[in-house]
RNA sequence: GGGCUGGUAGCUCAGCGCGAGAGCACACGCUGGAUAAGCGUGAGGUCGGACGGUUCAAUUCCUCCCCGGCCCA
């Protein structure tokens, strides 16, 4: 038999007044305030404001206090693990909003695993090694009016250290307040001992499997810094350049036609002549052989001198030249005067080589002459070129930017500073045609963002092709990984097959060293397994700074002589370092390899994916994750890229003082994270009433399980269909919350959420079930039903919220089980399969169109001041055979919240009628109804309410 | 300049060959019992542009252009 709850009907409307025109004169008004007391408002503690500034750091010490993390690892051993391996932010500055939407969706990721039922350890990490960090503090250098290079390289790598671990801290302690949860005790960092020896240990395995090798190439290489830059280091700015037109005299022509004429070159770049090996024509343009007759006055071009260049380009030429009129004498095929020899420019000046024309793919017509000038130390293609023709690729300047001793005419000249020099010289040699400015987008050092010159250099790489084939293996190893969204596959699948071999030195000194010995009779790198062990072990326990504190021999061993090595000296990429995490994270923890997940912004595709790609598929053959999800970059509300300058920043920090995290996790997930995201003042604001909505939501929940007891509860036979109706829309949100934890698309799971809250429940549901909440007998089955019901939405609503509202999801969560419990270690609640009920749903949907043909007319009579209230309407409502036997008058009644509803069969729908409800409005539920009254002892009520008041269950009105 | 990607109501997002949608915001109204709340009704878009192509039919497919974003040169 049904036990009797502990109910407590509100005796008091507590912390709210009394309505102000409350008049004891008025007998009626009397008699509704005594009955209010028998009505069951509901009563919660948990507050309708979040103040979730003031809270959330309140709960985060609540975590702390309870040691939280560790209790979701104990709660959770032996279950299948869950790995999302964390891309390492750099340990330098602040976070911005784009790091905080990374960490929040990873936050999410992983906080949805867990409660779906697997171990989801995640171990955050920071990336310390690299340029930024050393600049700044060679800044402190600077501002202390101190010469960088005085400072022994330990201190100086002792300093940046102290930086890095600095900014680790603070970034920590930012991450924490966004609600991030993971090992933060067990951090990982790429300067930590046990990484750095892990990396040389990874650099090692490419140096013991033979791929490895050095090499001379130009690289992007900063004359300011003294440092070649990874293709992450470099920026595009608009750079003014000296454009010079060269003429290249004909020497041993390939045709006939070009016999005394001279191939004319355009570069932007007048310092890379004298580094010059060859020209370069396309094979399929026409070029045309031209006499000028005329020339403008100032014109370097001769009257009577034959150059060839593009026909297609010939106007902007002889406009350039100031050539006012000319002759064509000859149109030739780019293919037919391949082979031409021609003269340096300079010859006759120590440039005495002949310079031979050669067909290159790269060649356009778009700007210049349809000649290109090669100098394979100084260009991509040009050393492509150089390579495949057997030139020499000379070492013309040196790294500080000035040209070697050996150089003629422009030894110690600085490139920057060459453009006047070389146009001299090349007019003194009379082969200067012309010369001019363009602005156009040129690579900068990120850090000093000084321009970069392209130079031939000795570097490490680690090649792309041959026999390890690591090319071939990195694009079967995307073809096998999951891509979120899928486009990411063809991202970095084409960046993988096009991309030259991996440049893995640095000339820098705060990194893990390229930890190889070179035979100086051999040139040869030192391959022996002892060694390297040797250097991985002291890396263990003193860390990479051991490389340089202890001499040759320790590492060489008793086997070499150290006078007949060099050590290297150079630090690896820290792409290289940060594509290892994977070992020294996951592998060397004894963690799952390779991991579930990878999760960052789009640009990692040419970062972070593509280096950890590189190396585990160089030493391991197979990617270092299963899948790779991605998310977009954030703009302002325009949809511009935010700037300091621009003024049009949002900092995670300023939310969570304002608004608080909860706000900011709930605009991660609003939005397509797929995409680009928008943030800034009106979008918060949008998210602060979304949350609103979630949040009374779950206050109006928790108030109307007051006192809510299990011997309440009814079976899902007993429910009425509205409950069932609930609980099976509870069953559609559960599958697509299961199917997002798979798939990682959340995209617009929570905004379906959230539509549940605000249309099914709230305008719904909610609004529908008031009457029997407030004013049945608390053993009424309806009541009972729907409370049973509401407590199930409550676990649902609270675990479903808990991976985004973490902040909230907890206070409501304790509001109804207590301040020690914590809904962060519960589970996805188990549905049962039966609650499902498709044909359920369909009719209701039904039910509730039809609706809608009942609060349109309501509407037009409150218009006419025919009614206020809903329940002070009676309704005629018309229906046709198909629906006549949806539901009897009663329901519709409840369904409508009106006072009656009378079913008129039709053949066609039109509105509904509405007039005025005829009897007496109940005091105690509003109905209007024409047996109030009809009891003698409550003369005032409706006999639901008379029944209600006299049954004991409820406080009785004052007498 | 190249690769990838987006441009649908004020905002966040669905739709993607044949009726332009949701939530929020907004307006108006109701509401003495979610009240710094709740409910109802409504207005609002030539679906970035060509008055471009394919089609009986285009927001949806193709081309070009404009405007953003990431990556690269």
């Amino acid at each position: 038999m049904y036990r009797l709850p502990l109910l407590h009907p509100r005796t008091a409307p507590a912390g709210r007044p009394l309505p102000t025109d409350f008049s004891m004169n008025d007998a009626a008004t009397e008699q509704q305030r005594d009955y209010r007391d028998t009505v069951f408002l509901p009563q919660t503690s948990f507050p309708m404001r979040g103040d979730l500034p003031k809270k959330e750091p309140q709960i985060l010490a609540k975590w702390d206090s309870i040691d939280l993390w560790s209790k979701l690892r104990a709660a959770s051993a032996g279950r299948p693990l869950f790995i999302l391996h964390d891309g390492p932010p750099y340990a330098n500055g602040h976070l911005h909003i784009g790091t905080a939407l990374n960490k929040i969706l990873k936050d999410v990721i992983n906080r949805t695993r867990q409660m779906a039922g697997y171990d989801a350890n995640y171990i955050p990490g920071w990336d310390c090694h690299g340029l930024p960090i050393e600049w700044k503090v060679e800044e402190e250098y600077r501002a202390k009016k101190q010469d960088k290079d005085a400072v022994p390289i330990l201190d100086f790598r002792a300093e940046c250290r102290a930086y890095a671990t600095h900014w680790m801290g603070v970034q920590k302690d930012e991450f924490r307040r966004l609600g991030v949860e993971g090992a933060w005790r067990d951090r990982y960092a790429t300067m930590d001992r046990p990484s750095e020896a892990a990396i040389a240990g990874e650099i090692c395995k490419f140096l013991l499997n033979g791929a490895l090798y050095r090499g001379l190439r130009p690289v992007m290489w900063s004359v300011v810094e003294k440092t070649a830059l990874a293709e992450a280091e470099i920026e595009y700015y608009d750079h003014t350049s000296t454009t010079i037109w060269v003429r290249f005299p004909v020497v041993k022509p390939s045709v006939p036609a070009l016999e005394g004429a001279a191939i004319v070159i355009w570069t932007t770049t007048p310092w890379t002549m004298p580094g010059n090996r060859a020209v370069a024509a396309g094979a399929e343009f026409d070029y045309v052989v031209v006499r000028a007759d005329d020339v403008a006055e100032g014109s370097l071009a001769r009257a009577g001198e034959k150059i060839v260049v593009a026909e297609a380009l010939l106007p902007a030429v002889l406009k350039d030249a100031g050539i006012t009129a000319h002759t064509v004498l000859a149109s030739v095929k780019g293919a037919d005067i391949a082979g031409t020899v021609l003269a340096h420019p300079l010859r006759g000046h120590g440039f005495e080589q002949d310079t031979p024309l050669l067909l290159g793919d790269f060649v356009t017509t778009e700007a210049g002459t349809g000649f290109v000038h090669i100098a394979p130390g100084h260009g991509e293609d040009d050393f492509v070129l150089g390579r495949a023709n057997g030139l020499d690729i000379p070492e013309t300047v040196g790294d500080d930017g000035t040209f070697n001793p050996w150089v003629p005419l422009f030894a110690g000249v600085h490139v920057y500073k060459a453009s006047d020099p070389v146009c001299s010289a090349l007019t003194e040699a009379g082969n200067l045609l012309a010369r001019g400015k363009i602005v156009h987008s040129y690579p900068h050092s990120w850090r000093s963002k000084a321009p970069l010159i392209f130079r031939a250099t000795p570097q490490w790489f680690i090649p792309l092709d041959g026999p390890h084939d690591i090319r071939g293996k990195a694009l079967a190893a995307i073809a096998a990984t999951q891509f979120v969204p899928d486009q990411g596959r063809n991202r970095i699948g084409s960046m993988v097959a096009a991309r030259p071999d991996w440049c893995i030195s640095r000339q820098r000194a705060w990194g893990v060293p390229i930890t190889v010995f070179v035979e100086k009779k051999s040139g040869q790198p030192l391959r022996d397994p002892a060694v390297v062990a040797r250097i991985v072990e002291a890396f263990e326990t003193e860390g990479a700074d051991a490389w340089y504190a202890s001499p040759p021999s320790r590492f060489l061993g008793n086997d070499y002589n150290p006078d007949d090595y060099e050590q290297v000296m150079d630090i690896v990429d820290v792409w290289f370092e940060s594509g290892c995490t994977h070992a020294f994270v996951l592998e060397k923890r004894g963690l799952p390899w390779p991991a579930d997940l990878y999760l960052e912004g789009s640009d990692q595709h040419r970062g972070w994916f593509h280096s950890s790609l590189l190396e585990a598929v160089g030493t391991r053959g197979v990617a270092p994750f299963k899948a790779v999800l991605t998310h977009g970059f954030v703009n302002d509300e325009k949809g511009r890229k935010m700037s300091k300058s621009l003024g049009n920043t949002t900092a995670p920090e300023e939310v969570a003082a304002k608004f608080g995290v909860d706000i900011l996790r709930l605009w991660v997930m609003s939005s397509d994270t797929t995409e680009d995201l928008r943030i800034g003042p009106e979008i918060l604001k949008q998210q602060a009433e979304l949350y609103r909505r979630l949040r009374n939501t779950l206050r109006w929940v928790l108030g109307s399980l007051d006192g809510f007891s299990e011997t309440e509860r009814v079976t899902f036979e007993e429910m009425p269909e509205l409950e069932r109706w609930v609980l099976h829309r509870l069953t559609e949100i559960d599958a697509k919350i299961r199917a997002a934890v798979v798939s990682y698309d959340w995209t617009g799971v929570y905004p379906d959420l959230h539509n549940f809250c605000s249309v099914d429940l709230s305008a719904f549901y909610f609004d529908i079930r008031k009457d029997a909440l407030y004013c049945d007998r608390p053993d009424s089955l309806r009541r009972r039903a729907a409370r049973t019901v509401l407590d199930q939405l409550h676990r649902c609503l609270c675990t479903w919220l808990a991976p985004v509202l973490c902040f909230t999801a907890e206070e409501a969560w304790g509001a109804r089980f207590g301040e020690e419990s914590s809904v962060h270690l519960e589970l996805f609640p188990e549905l049962p399969a039966e609650w499902h009920d498709d044909a359920l749903a369909a009719k209701w949907e039904t039910i509730r169109s039809i609706r809608r043909r009942i609060t349109v007319p309501i509407e037009e009579s409150r218009k006419n001041n025919e009614i206020g209230s809903s329940l002070q309407a009676a309704v005629e409502l018309p229906l046709n055979a198909d629906h006549v036997n949806l539901l009897d008058e009663a329901a519709w009644t409840e369904i409508a919240i009106v006072s009656s509803v009378q079913i008129v069969p039709a053949t066609d729908e039109s509105p509904s009628k509405v007039t005025p409800a005829s009897g007496a409005k109940c005091a105690r539920c509003w109905k209007v109804l024409t047996e109030v009254g009809t009891n003698a002892s409550h003369p005032a009520l409706c006999l639901r309410c008379a029944d209600a008041v006299e049954s004991g269950l409820v406080c009785k009105p004052a007498a």
